[in-house]
DNA sequence: TCCCAGGCGGTAG
DNA sequence: CTACCGCATGGG
């Protein structure tokens, strides 16, 4: 186990925040566990002090930067207007959040299915999609599925994919496998791609991949900290707040984890009460 | 029950 | 360019 002291950094608000959907508070007080990946993690938190249920090298090599734990988020926090009170509001109410850093491949997948859907049955899409096609794995005597591969996954028919509950997404997750795996959009140099906006037009090369999920898999796997997805509820917020528009420029490089703040504000936070 | 969910692709104007 | 439409399914 590995106990660090942490801050800006809540597992609640963090698994709330709904970039990770394999994320789950367990009977446990303060304890989750999570797969990314093929990777299990349990972690506890009480205060500022958080324990990882993992080796070191595990930590060091996987989870410092998953968590993104060496970022300062006080220094985003401190840039927000003050005079901004619905930003200010929001950022107090998910003070803790971070912008993960989770696998691209899993992330394209998980907002391909994503769209036009909720949440409970995202997770329940995903779940299902990794016990019949990822792999089961143990850690301790904790069973649990991996993510399928690409490989894994290619294996997928549409209809089957359709009777384990995908809709309409089956097609888009059948053609983007392929895709992928033909080598018409590489992982690797999605990867090395150092611009958003690159990287962003890249991914919307993909089946069923708009401007939404290609800034959501920009942000939650590539940490391209400028991307700014809006689906319905920021959308919303972006009518009703920032009628002139979002303050791009005073939030460069930091666009995203504002955008997060506001998700989550508007999904359990005190909306509506400004 | 009925509405809707972290949209996208396609078509029409 | 913008405006619409159809799409699958089950959670609340």
């Amino acid at each position: 186990m590995i106990t660090v002291e942490l801050d800006n950094f809540s597992l609640r608000e963090i698994c709330r925040s709904g970039q990770c959907f394999r994320m789950h508070e367990t009977a446990e007080n303060n304890t989750y566990e999570l797969v990314a990946g093929d990777k299990y993690l349990k972690i506890s938190q009480a205060g500022s002090i958080v324990n990882f249920y993992c080796s070191d090298v595990e930590f060091i090599c996987y989870w410092v930067p998953y968590f993104d734990i060496d970022s300062d988020y006080g220094r985003y926090i401190e840039k927000v207007n003050p005079r901004d009170t619905y930003l200010s509001a929001a950022v107090q109410c998910g003070n803790g959040i971070r912008i993960l850093r989770q696998d691209l491949w899993e992330m394209i997948i998980t907002f391909l299915i994503s769209q036009q859907n909720n949440i409970s049955r995202i997770r329940s899409c995903i779940e299902r999609l990794c016990v019949r096609y990822g792999e089961k794995l143990k850690a301790g005597d904790t069973e649990y599925y991996s993510f399928p591969t690409p490989q894994q996954l290619s294996v997928a028919t549409e209809e089957e994919l359709r009777r384990l509950g995908m809709g309409y997404r089956a097609r888009y997750i059948v053609e983007t496998t392929r895709s992928i795996l033909a080598g018409e959009v590489s992982l690797e140099k999605l990867y090395q791609m150092k611009y958003y906006r690159r990287a962003r037009k890249e991914l919307m090369k993909l089946s069923g991949v708009g401007e939404k999920v290609a800034d959501c898999i920009c942000l939650f796997a590539l940490h391209h900290m400028d991307a700014f997805p809006i689906d319905t509820h920021i959308r919303q917020v972006l009518d009703e707040h920032y009628r002139r528009g979002f303050p791009n420029r005073r939030y460069h490089g930091m666009r995203g984890i504002m955008q997060q703040y506001i998700f989550y504000y508007e999904l359990i936070g005190e909306r509506g009460k400004i």
